[in-house]
DNA sequence: AATTTCTATCTTGCGCACAAATCAAGCTAA
DNA sequence: TTAGCTTGATTTGTGCGCAAGATAGAAATT
């Protein structure tokens, strides 16, 4: 399906870059990494080209590509924004819903609770993301889900790391039951706000934190 | 600042796509625009990706690259997906706007009016942009900003058309004036209603020109 | 000693050529 | 006549080389 190379090379920067292979700031050298793939420098150069274009990397002309990973002002930045379009995908999955996709969203949360109760981290990562899933598809607008997931896609690497912050699963758990019965109820406003608070309350008081040093600064 | 003729040529591309320049489906030939740019095809090709990047084309493999109009149904999703995120940057700005923008909007607003009533098509759509344009920024959240100037860049040419609606300009201007009482009474909930519906409006006169254009064509 | 200028080197942007894949006819066979 | 095969012509994907621009280090001037 992939017969570009290209494509194969900017995946794997993109892995790279997201587990750590490089950081923030590294130039992306088209040389050490055609040598590196073993290809020339063409299908490098567009490799880097889709790697700007989804803004993992940033291009300065004659310069070069340089990794540039978010720091914390938008890494908080991102999490709010994906705070609220899944706040916009509860509000209108409320009123869009399937009988199924109810279903569905009970089953992910069951195998949530079972994830958590024994301890498996990584089944609790993966059936929380179904659930979320789940949510954008049931919103019925095939660009909003794209769109959703392409930031879910691309906080992804940060995500553990934000569940962690947050620490409690369990709480995590009952914002789960409590999002399904709004959207169960076809409660947009509840549904919305009870997604978006979901991730988003400290997320809130460090943006606030943020921007008030920032316009303290000015 | 931009020295690469890519970027140039990309831009002429997208600007030639949404004038009209192409159709849905048309093949972008490398040779034929490489010629029409006087360039060698490295160049256009690096351009097409930035076209692909940003969804106005679509790549097959081996195949080439082609112009993907949005259809009646992914523009209604489009706009639909503005509206909500507008409404979003509308709850963010209600609780953190400066008063120093809210008199901008007031500015933006009085010389919309003006436009209105002299006629001026062009300056009422400049001020127009700048409205929201501000509204965004004082979301307060750089990630979001961009990502909502992004989606309304795409929308641009599609907006212009409802413009010509009779009676559309006055109405878009006293929903204006409910959205800065909405941001200066500090109303998040208020304020993302007002946007919401400001641009779902839109979205429904578009698709209702859409319809009349379709069957006065039958 | 510090700053500026100059030069050598490296890197990117672009043109060009070749190979593999695709498309379009024409041809053969059932 | 139509389905399938073959062959020639486009067209894309990739390798490679050159020139303009950028960087760094040496040399020179104050």
């Amino acid at each position: 399906m992939e017969l570009r190379r290209a494509d194969i090379i900017a995946d794997a920067l993109e892995e790279l870059v997201f587990t750590g292979g490089f950081h923030d700031g590294d130039r992306l050298d088209e040389l050490r990494l055609a040598r590196q793939f073993d290809v020339s420098r063409t299908p490098i150069r567009e490799a880097l080209q889709r790697l700007v274009a989804s803004g993992i990397a940033e291009q300065i002309p004659r310069r070069g590509v340089f990794v540039r990973q978010p720091g914390p002002v938008e890494l908080m930045e991102m999490f709010e924004t994906m705070a609220e379009i899944e706040g916009v995908c509860g509000r209108l999955a409320a009123l869009r819903i399937s009988e199924a996709a109810l279903e569905e969203l009970d089953r992910a949360n069951a195998s949530c609770c079972a994830a958590v109760e024994g301890g498996d981290a990584d089944a609790y990562y993966r059936e929380n993301e179904r659930f979320h899933h789940v949510i954008y598809h049931q919103a019925g607008n095939g660009f909003l889900e794209h769109e959703a997931l392409r930031l879910h896609r691309r906080l992804k690497p940060f995500r553990r790391l934000q569940l962690r912050l947050r620490g409690r699963m369990s709480q995590s758990m009952a914002e789960h039951k409590a999002i399904v019965e709004a959207l169960r109820a076809g409660d947009p406003d509840r549904a919305a706000e009870a997604l978006r608070g979901h991730v988003a309350i400290q997320g809130e008081k460090f943006h606030l934190l943020m921007s008030s040093l920032r316009s303290a600064a000015e």
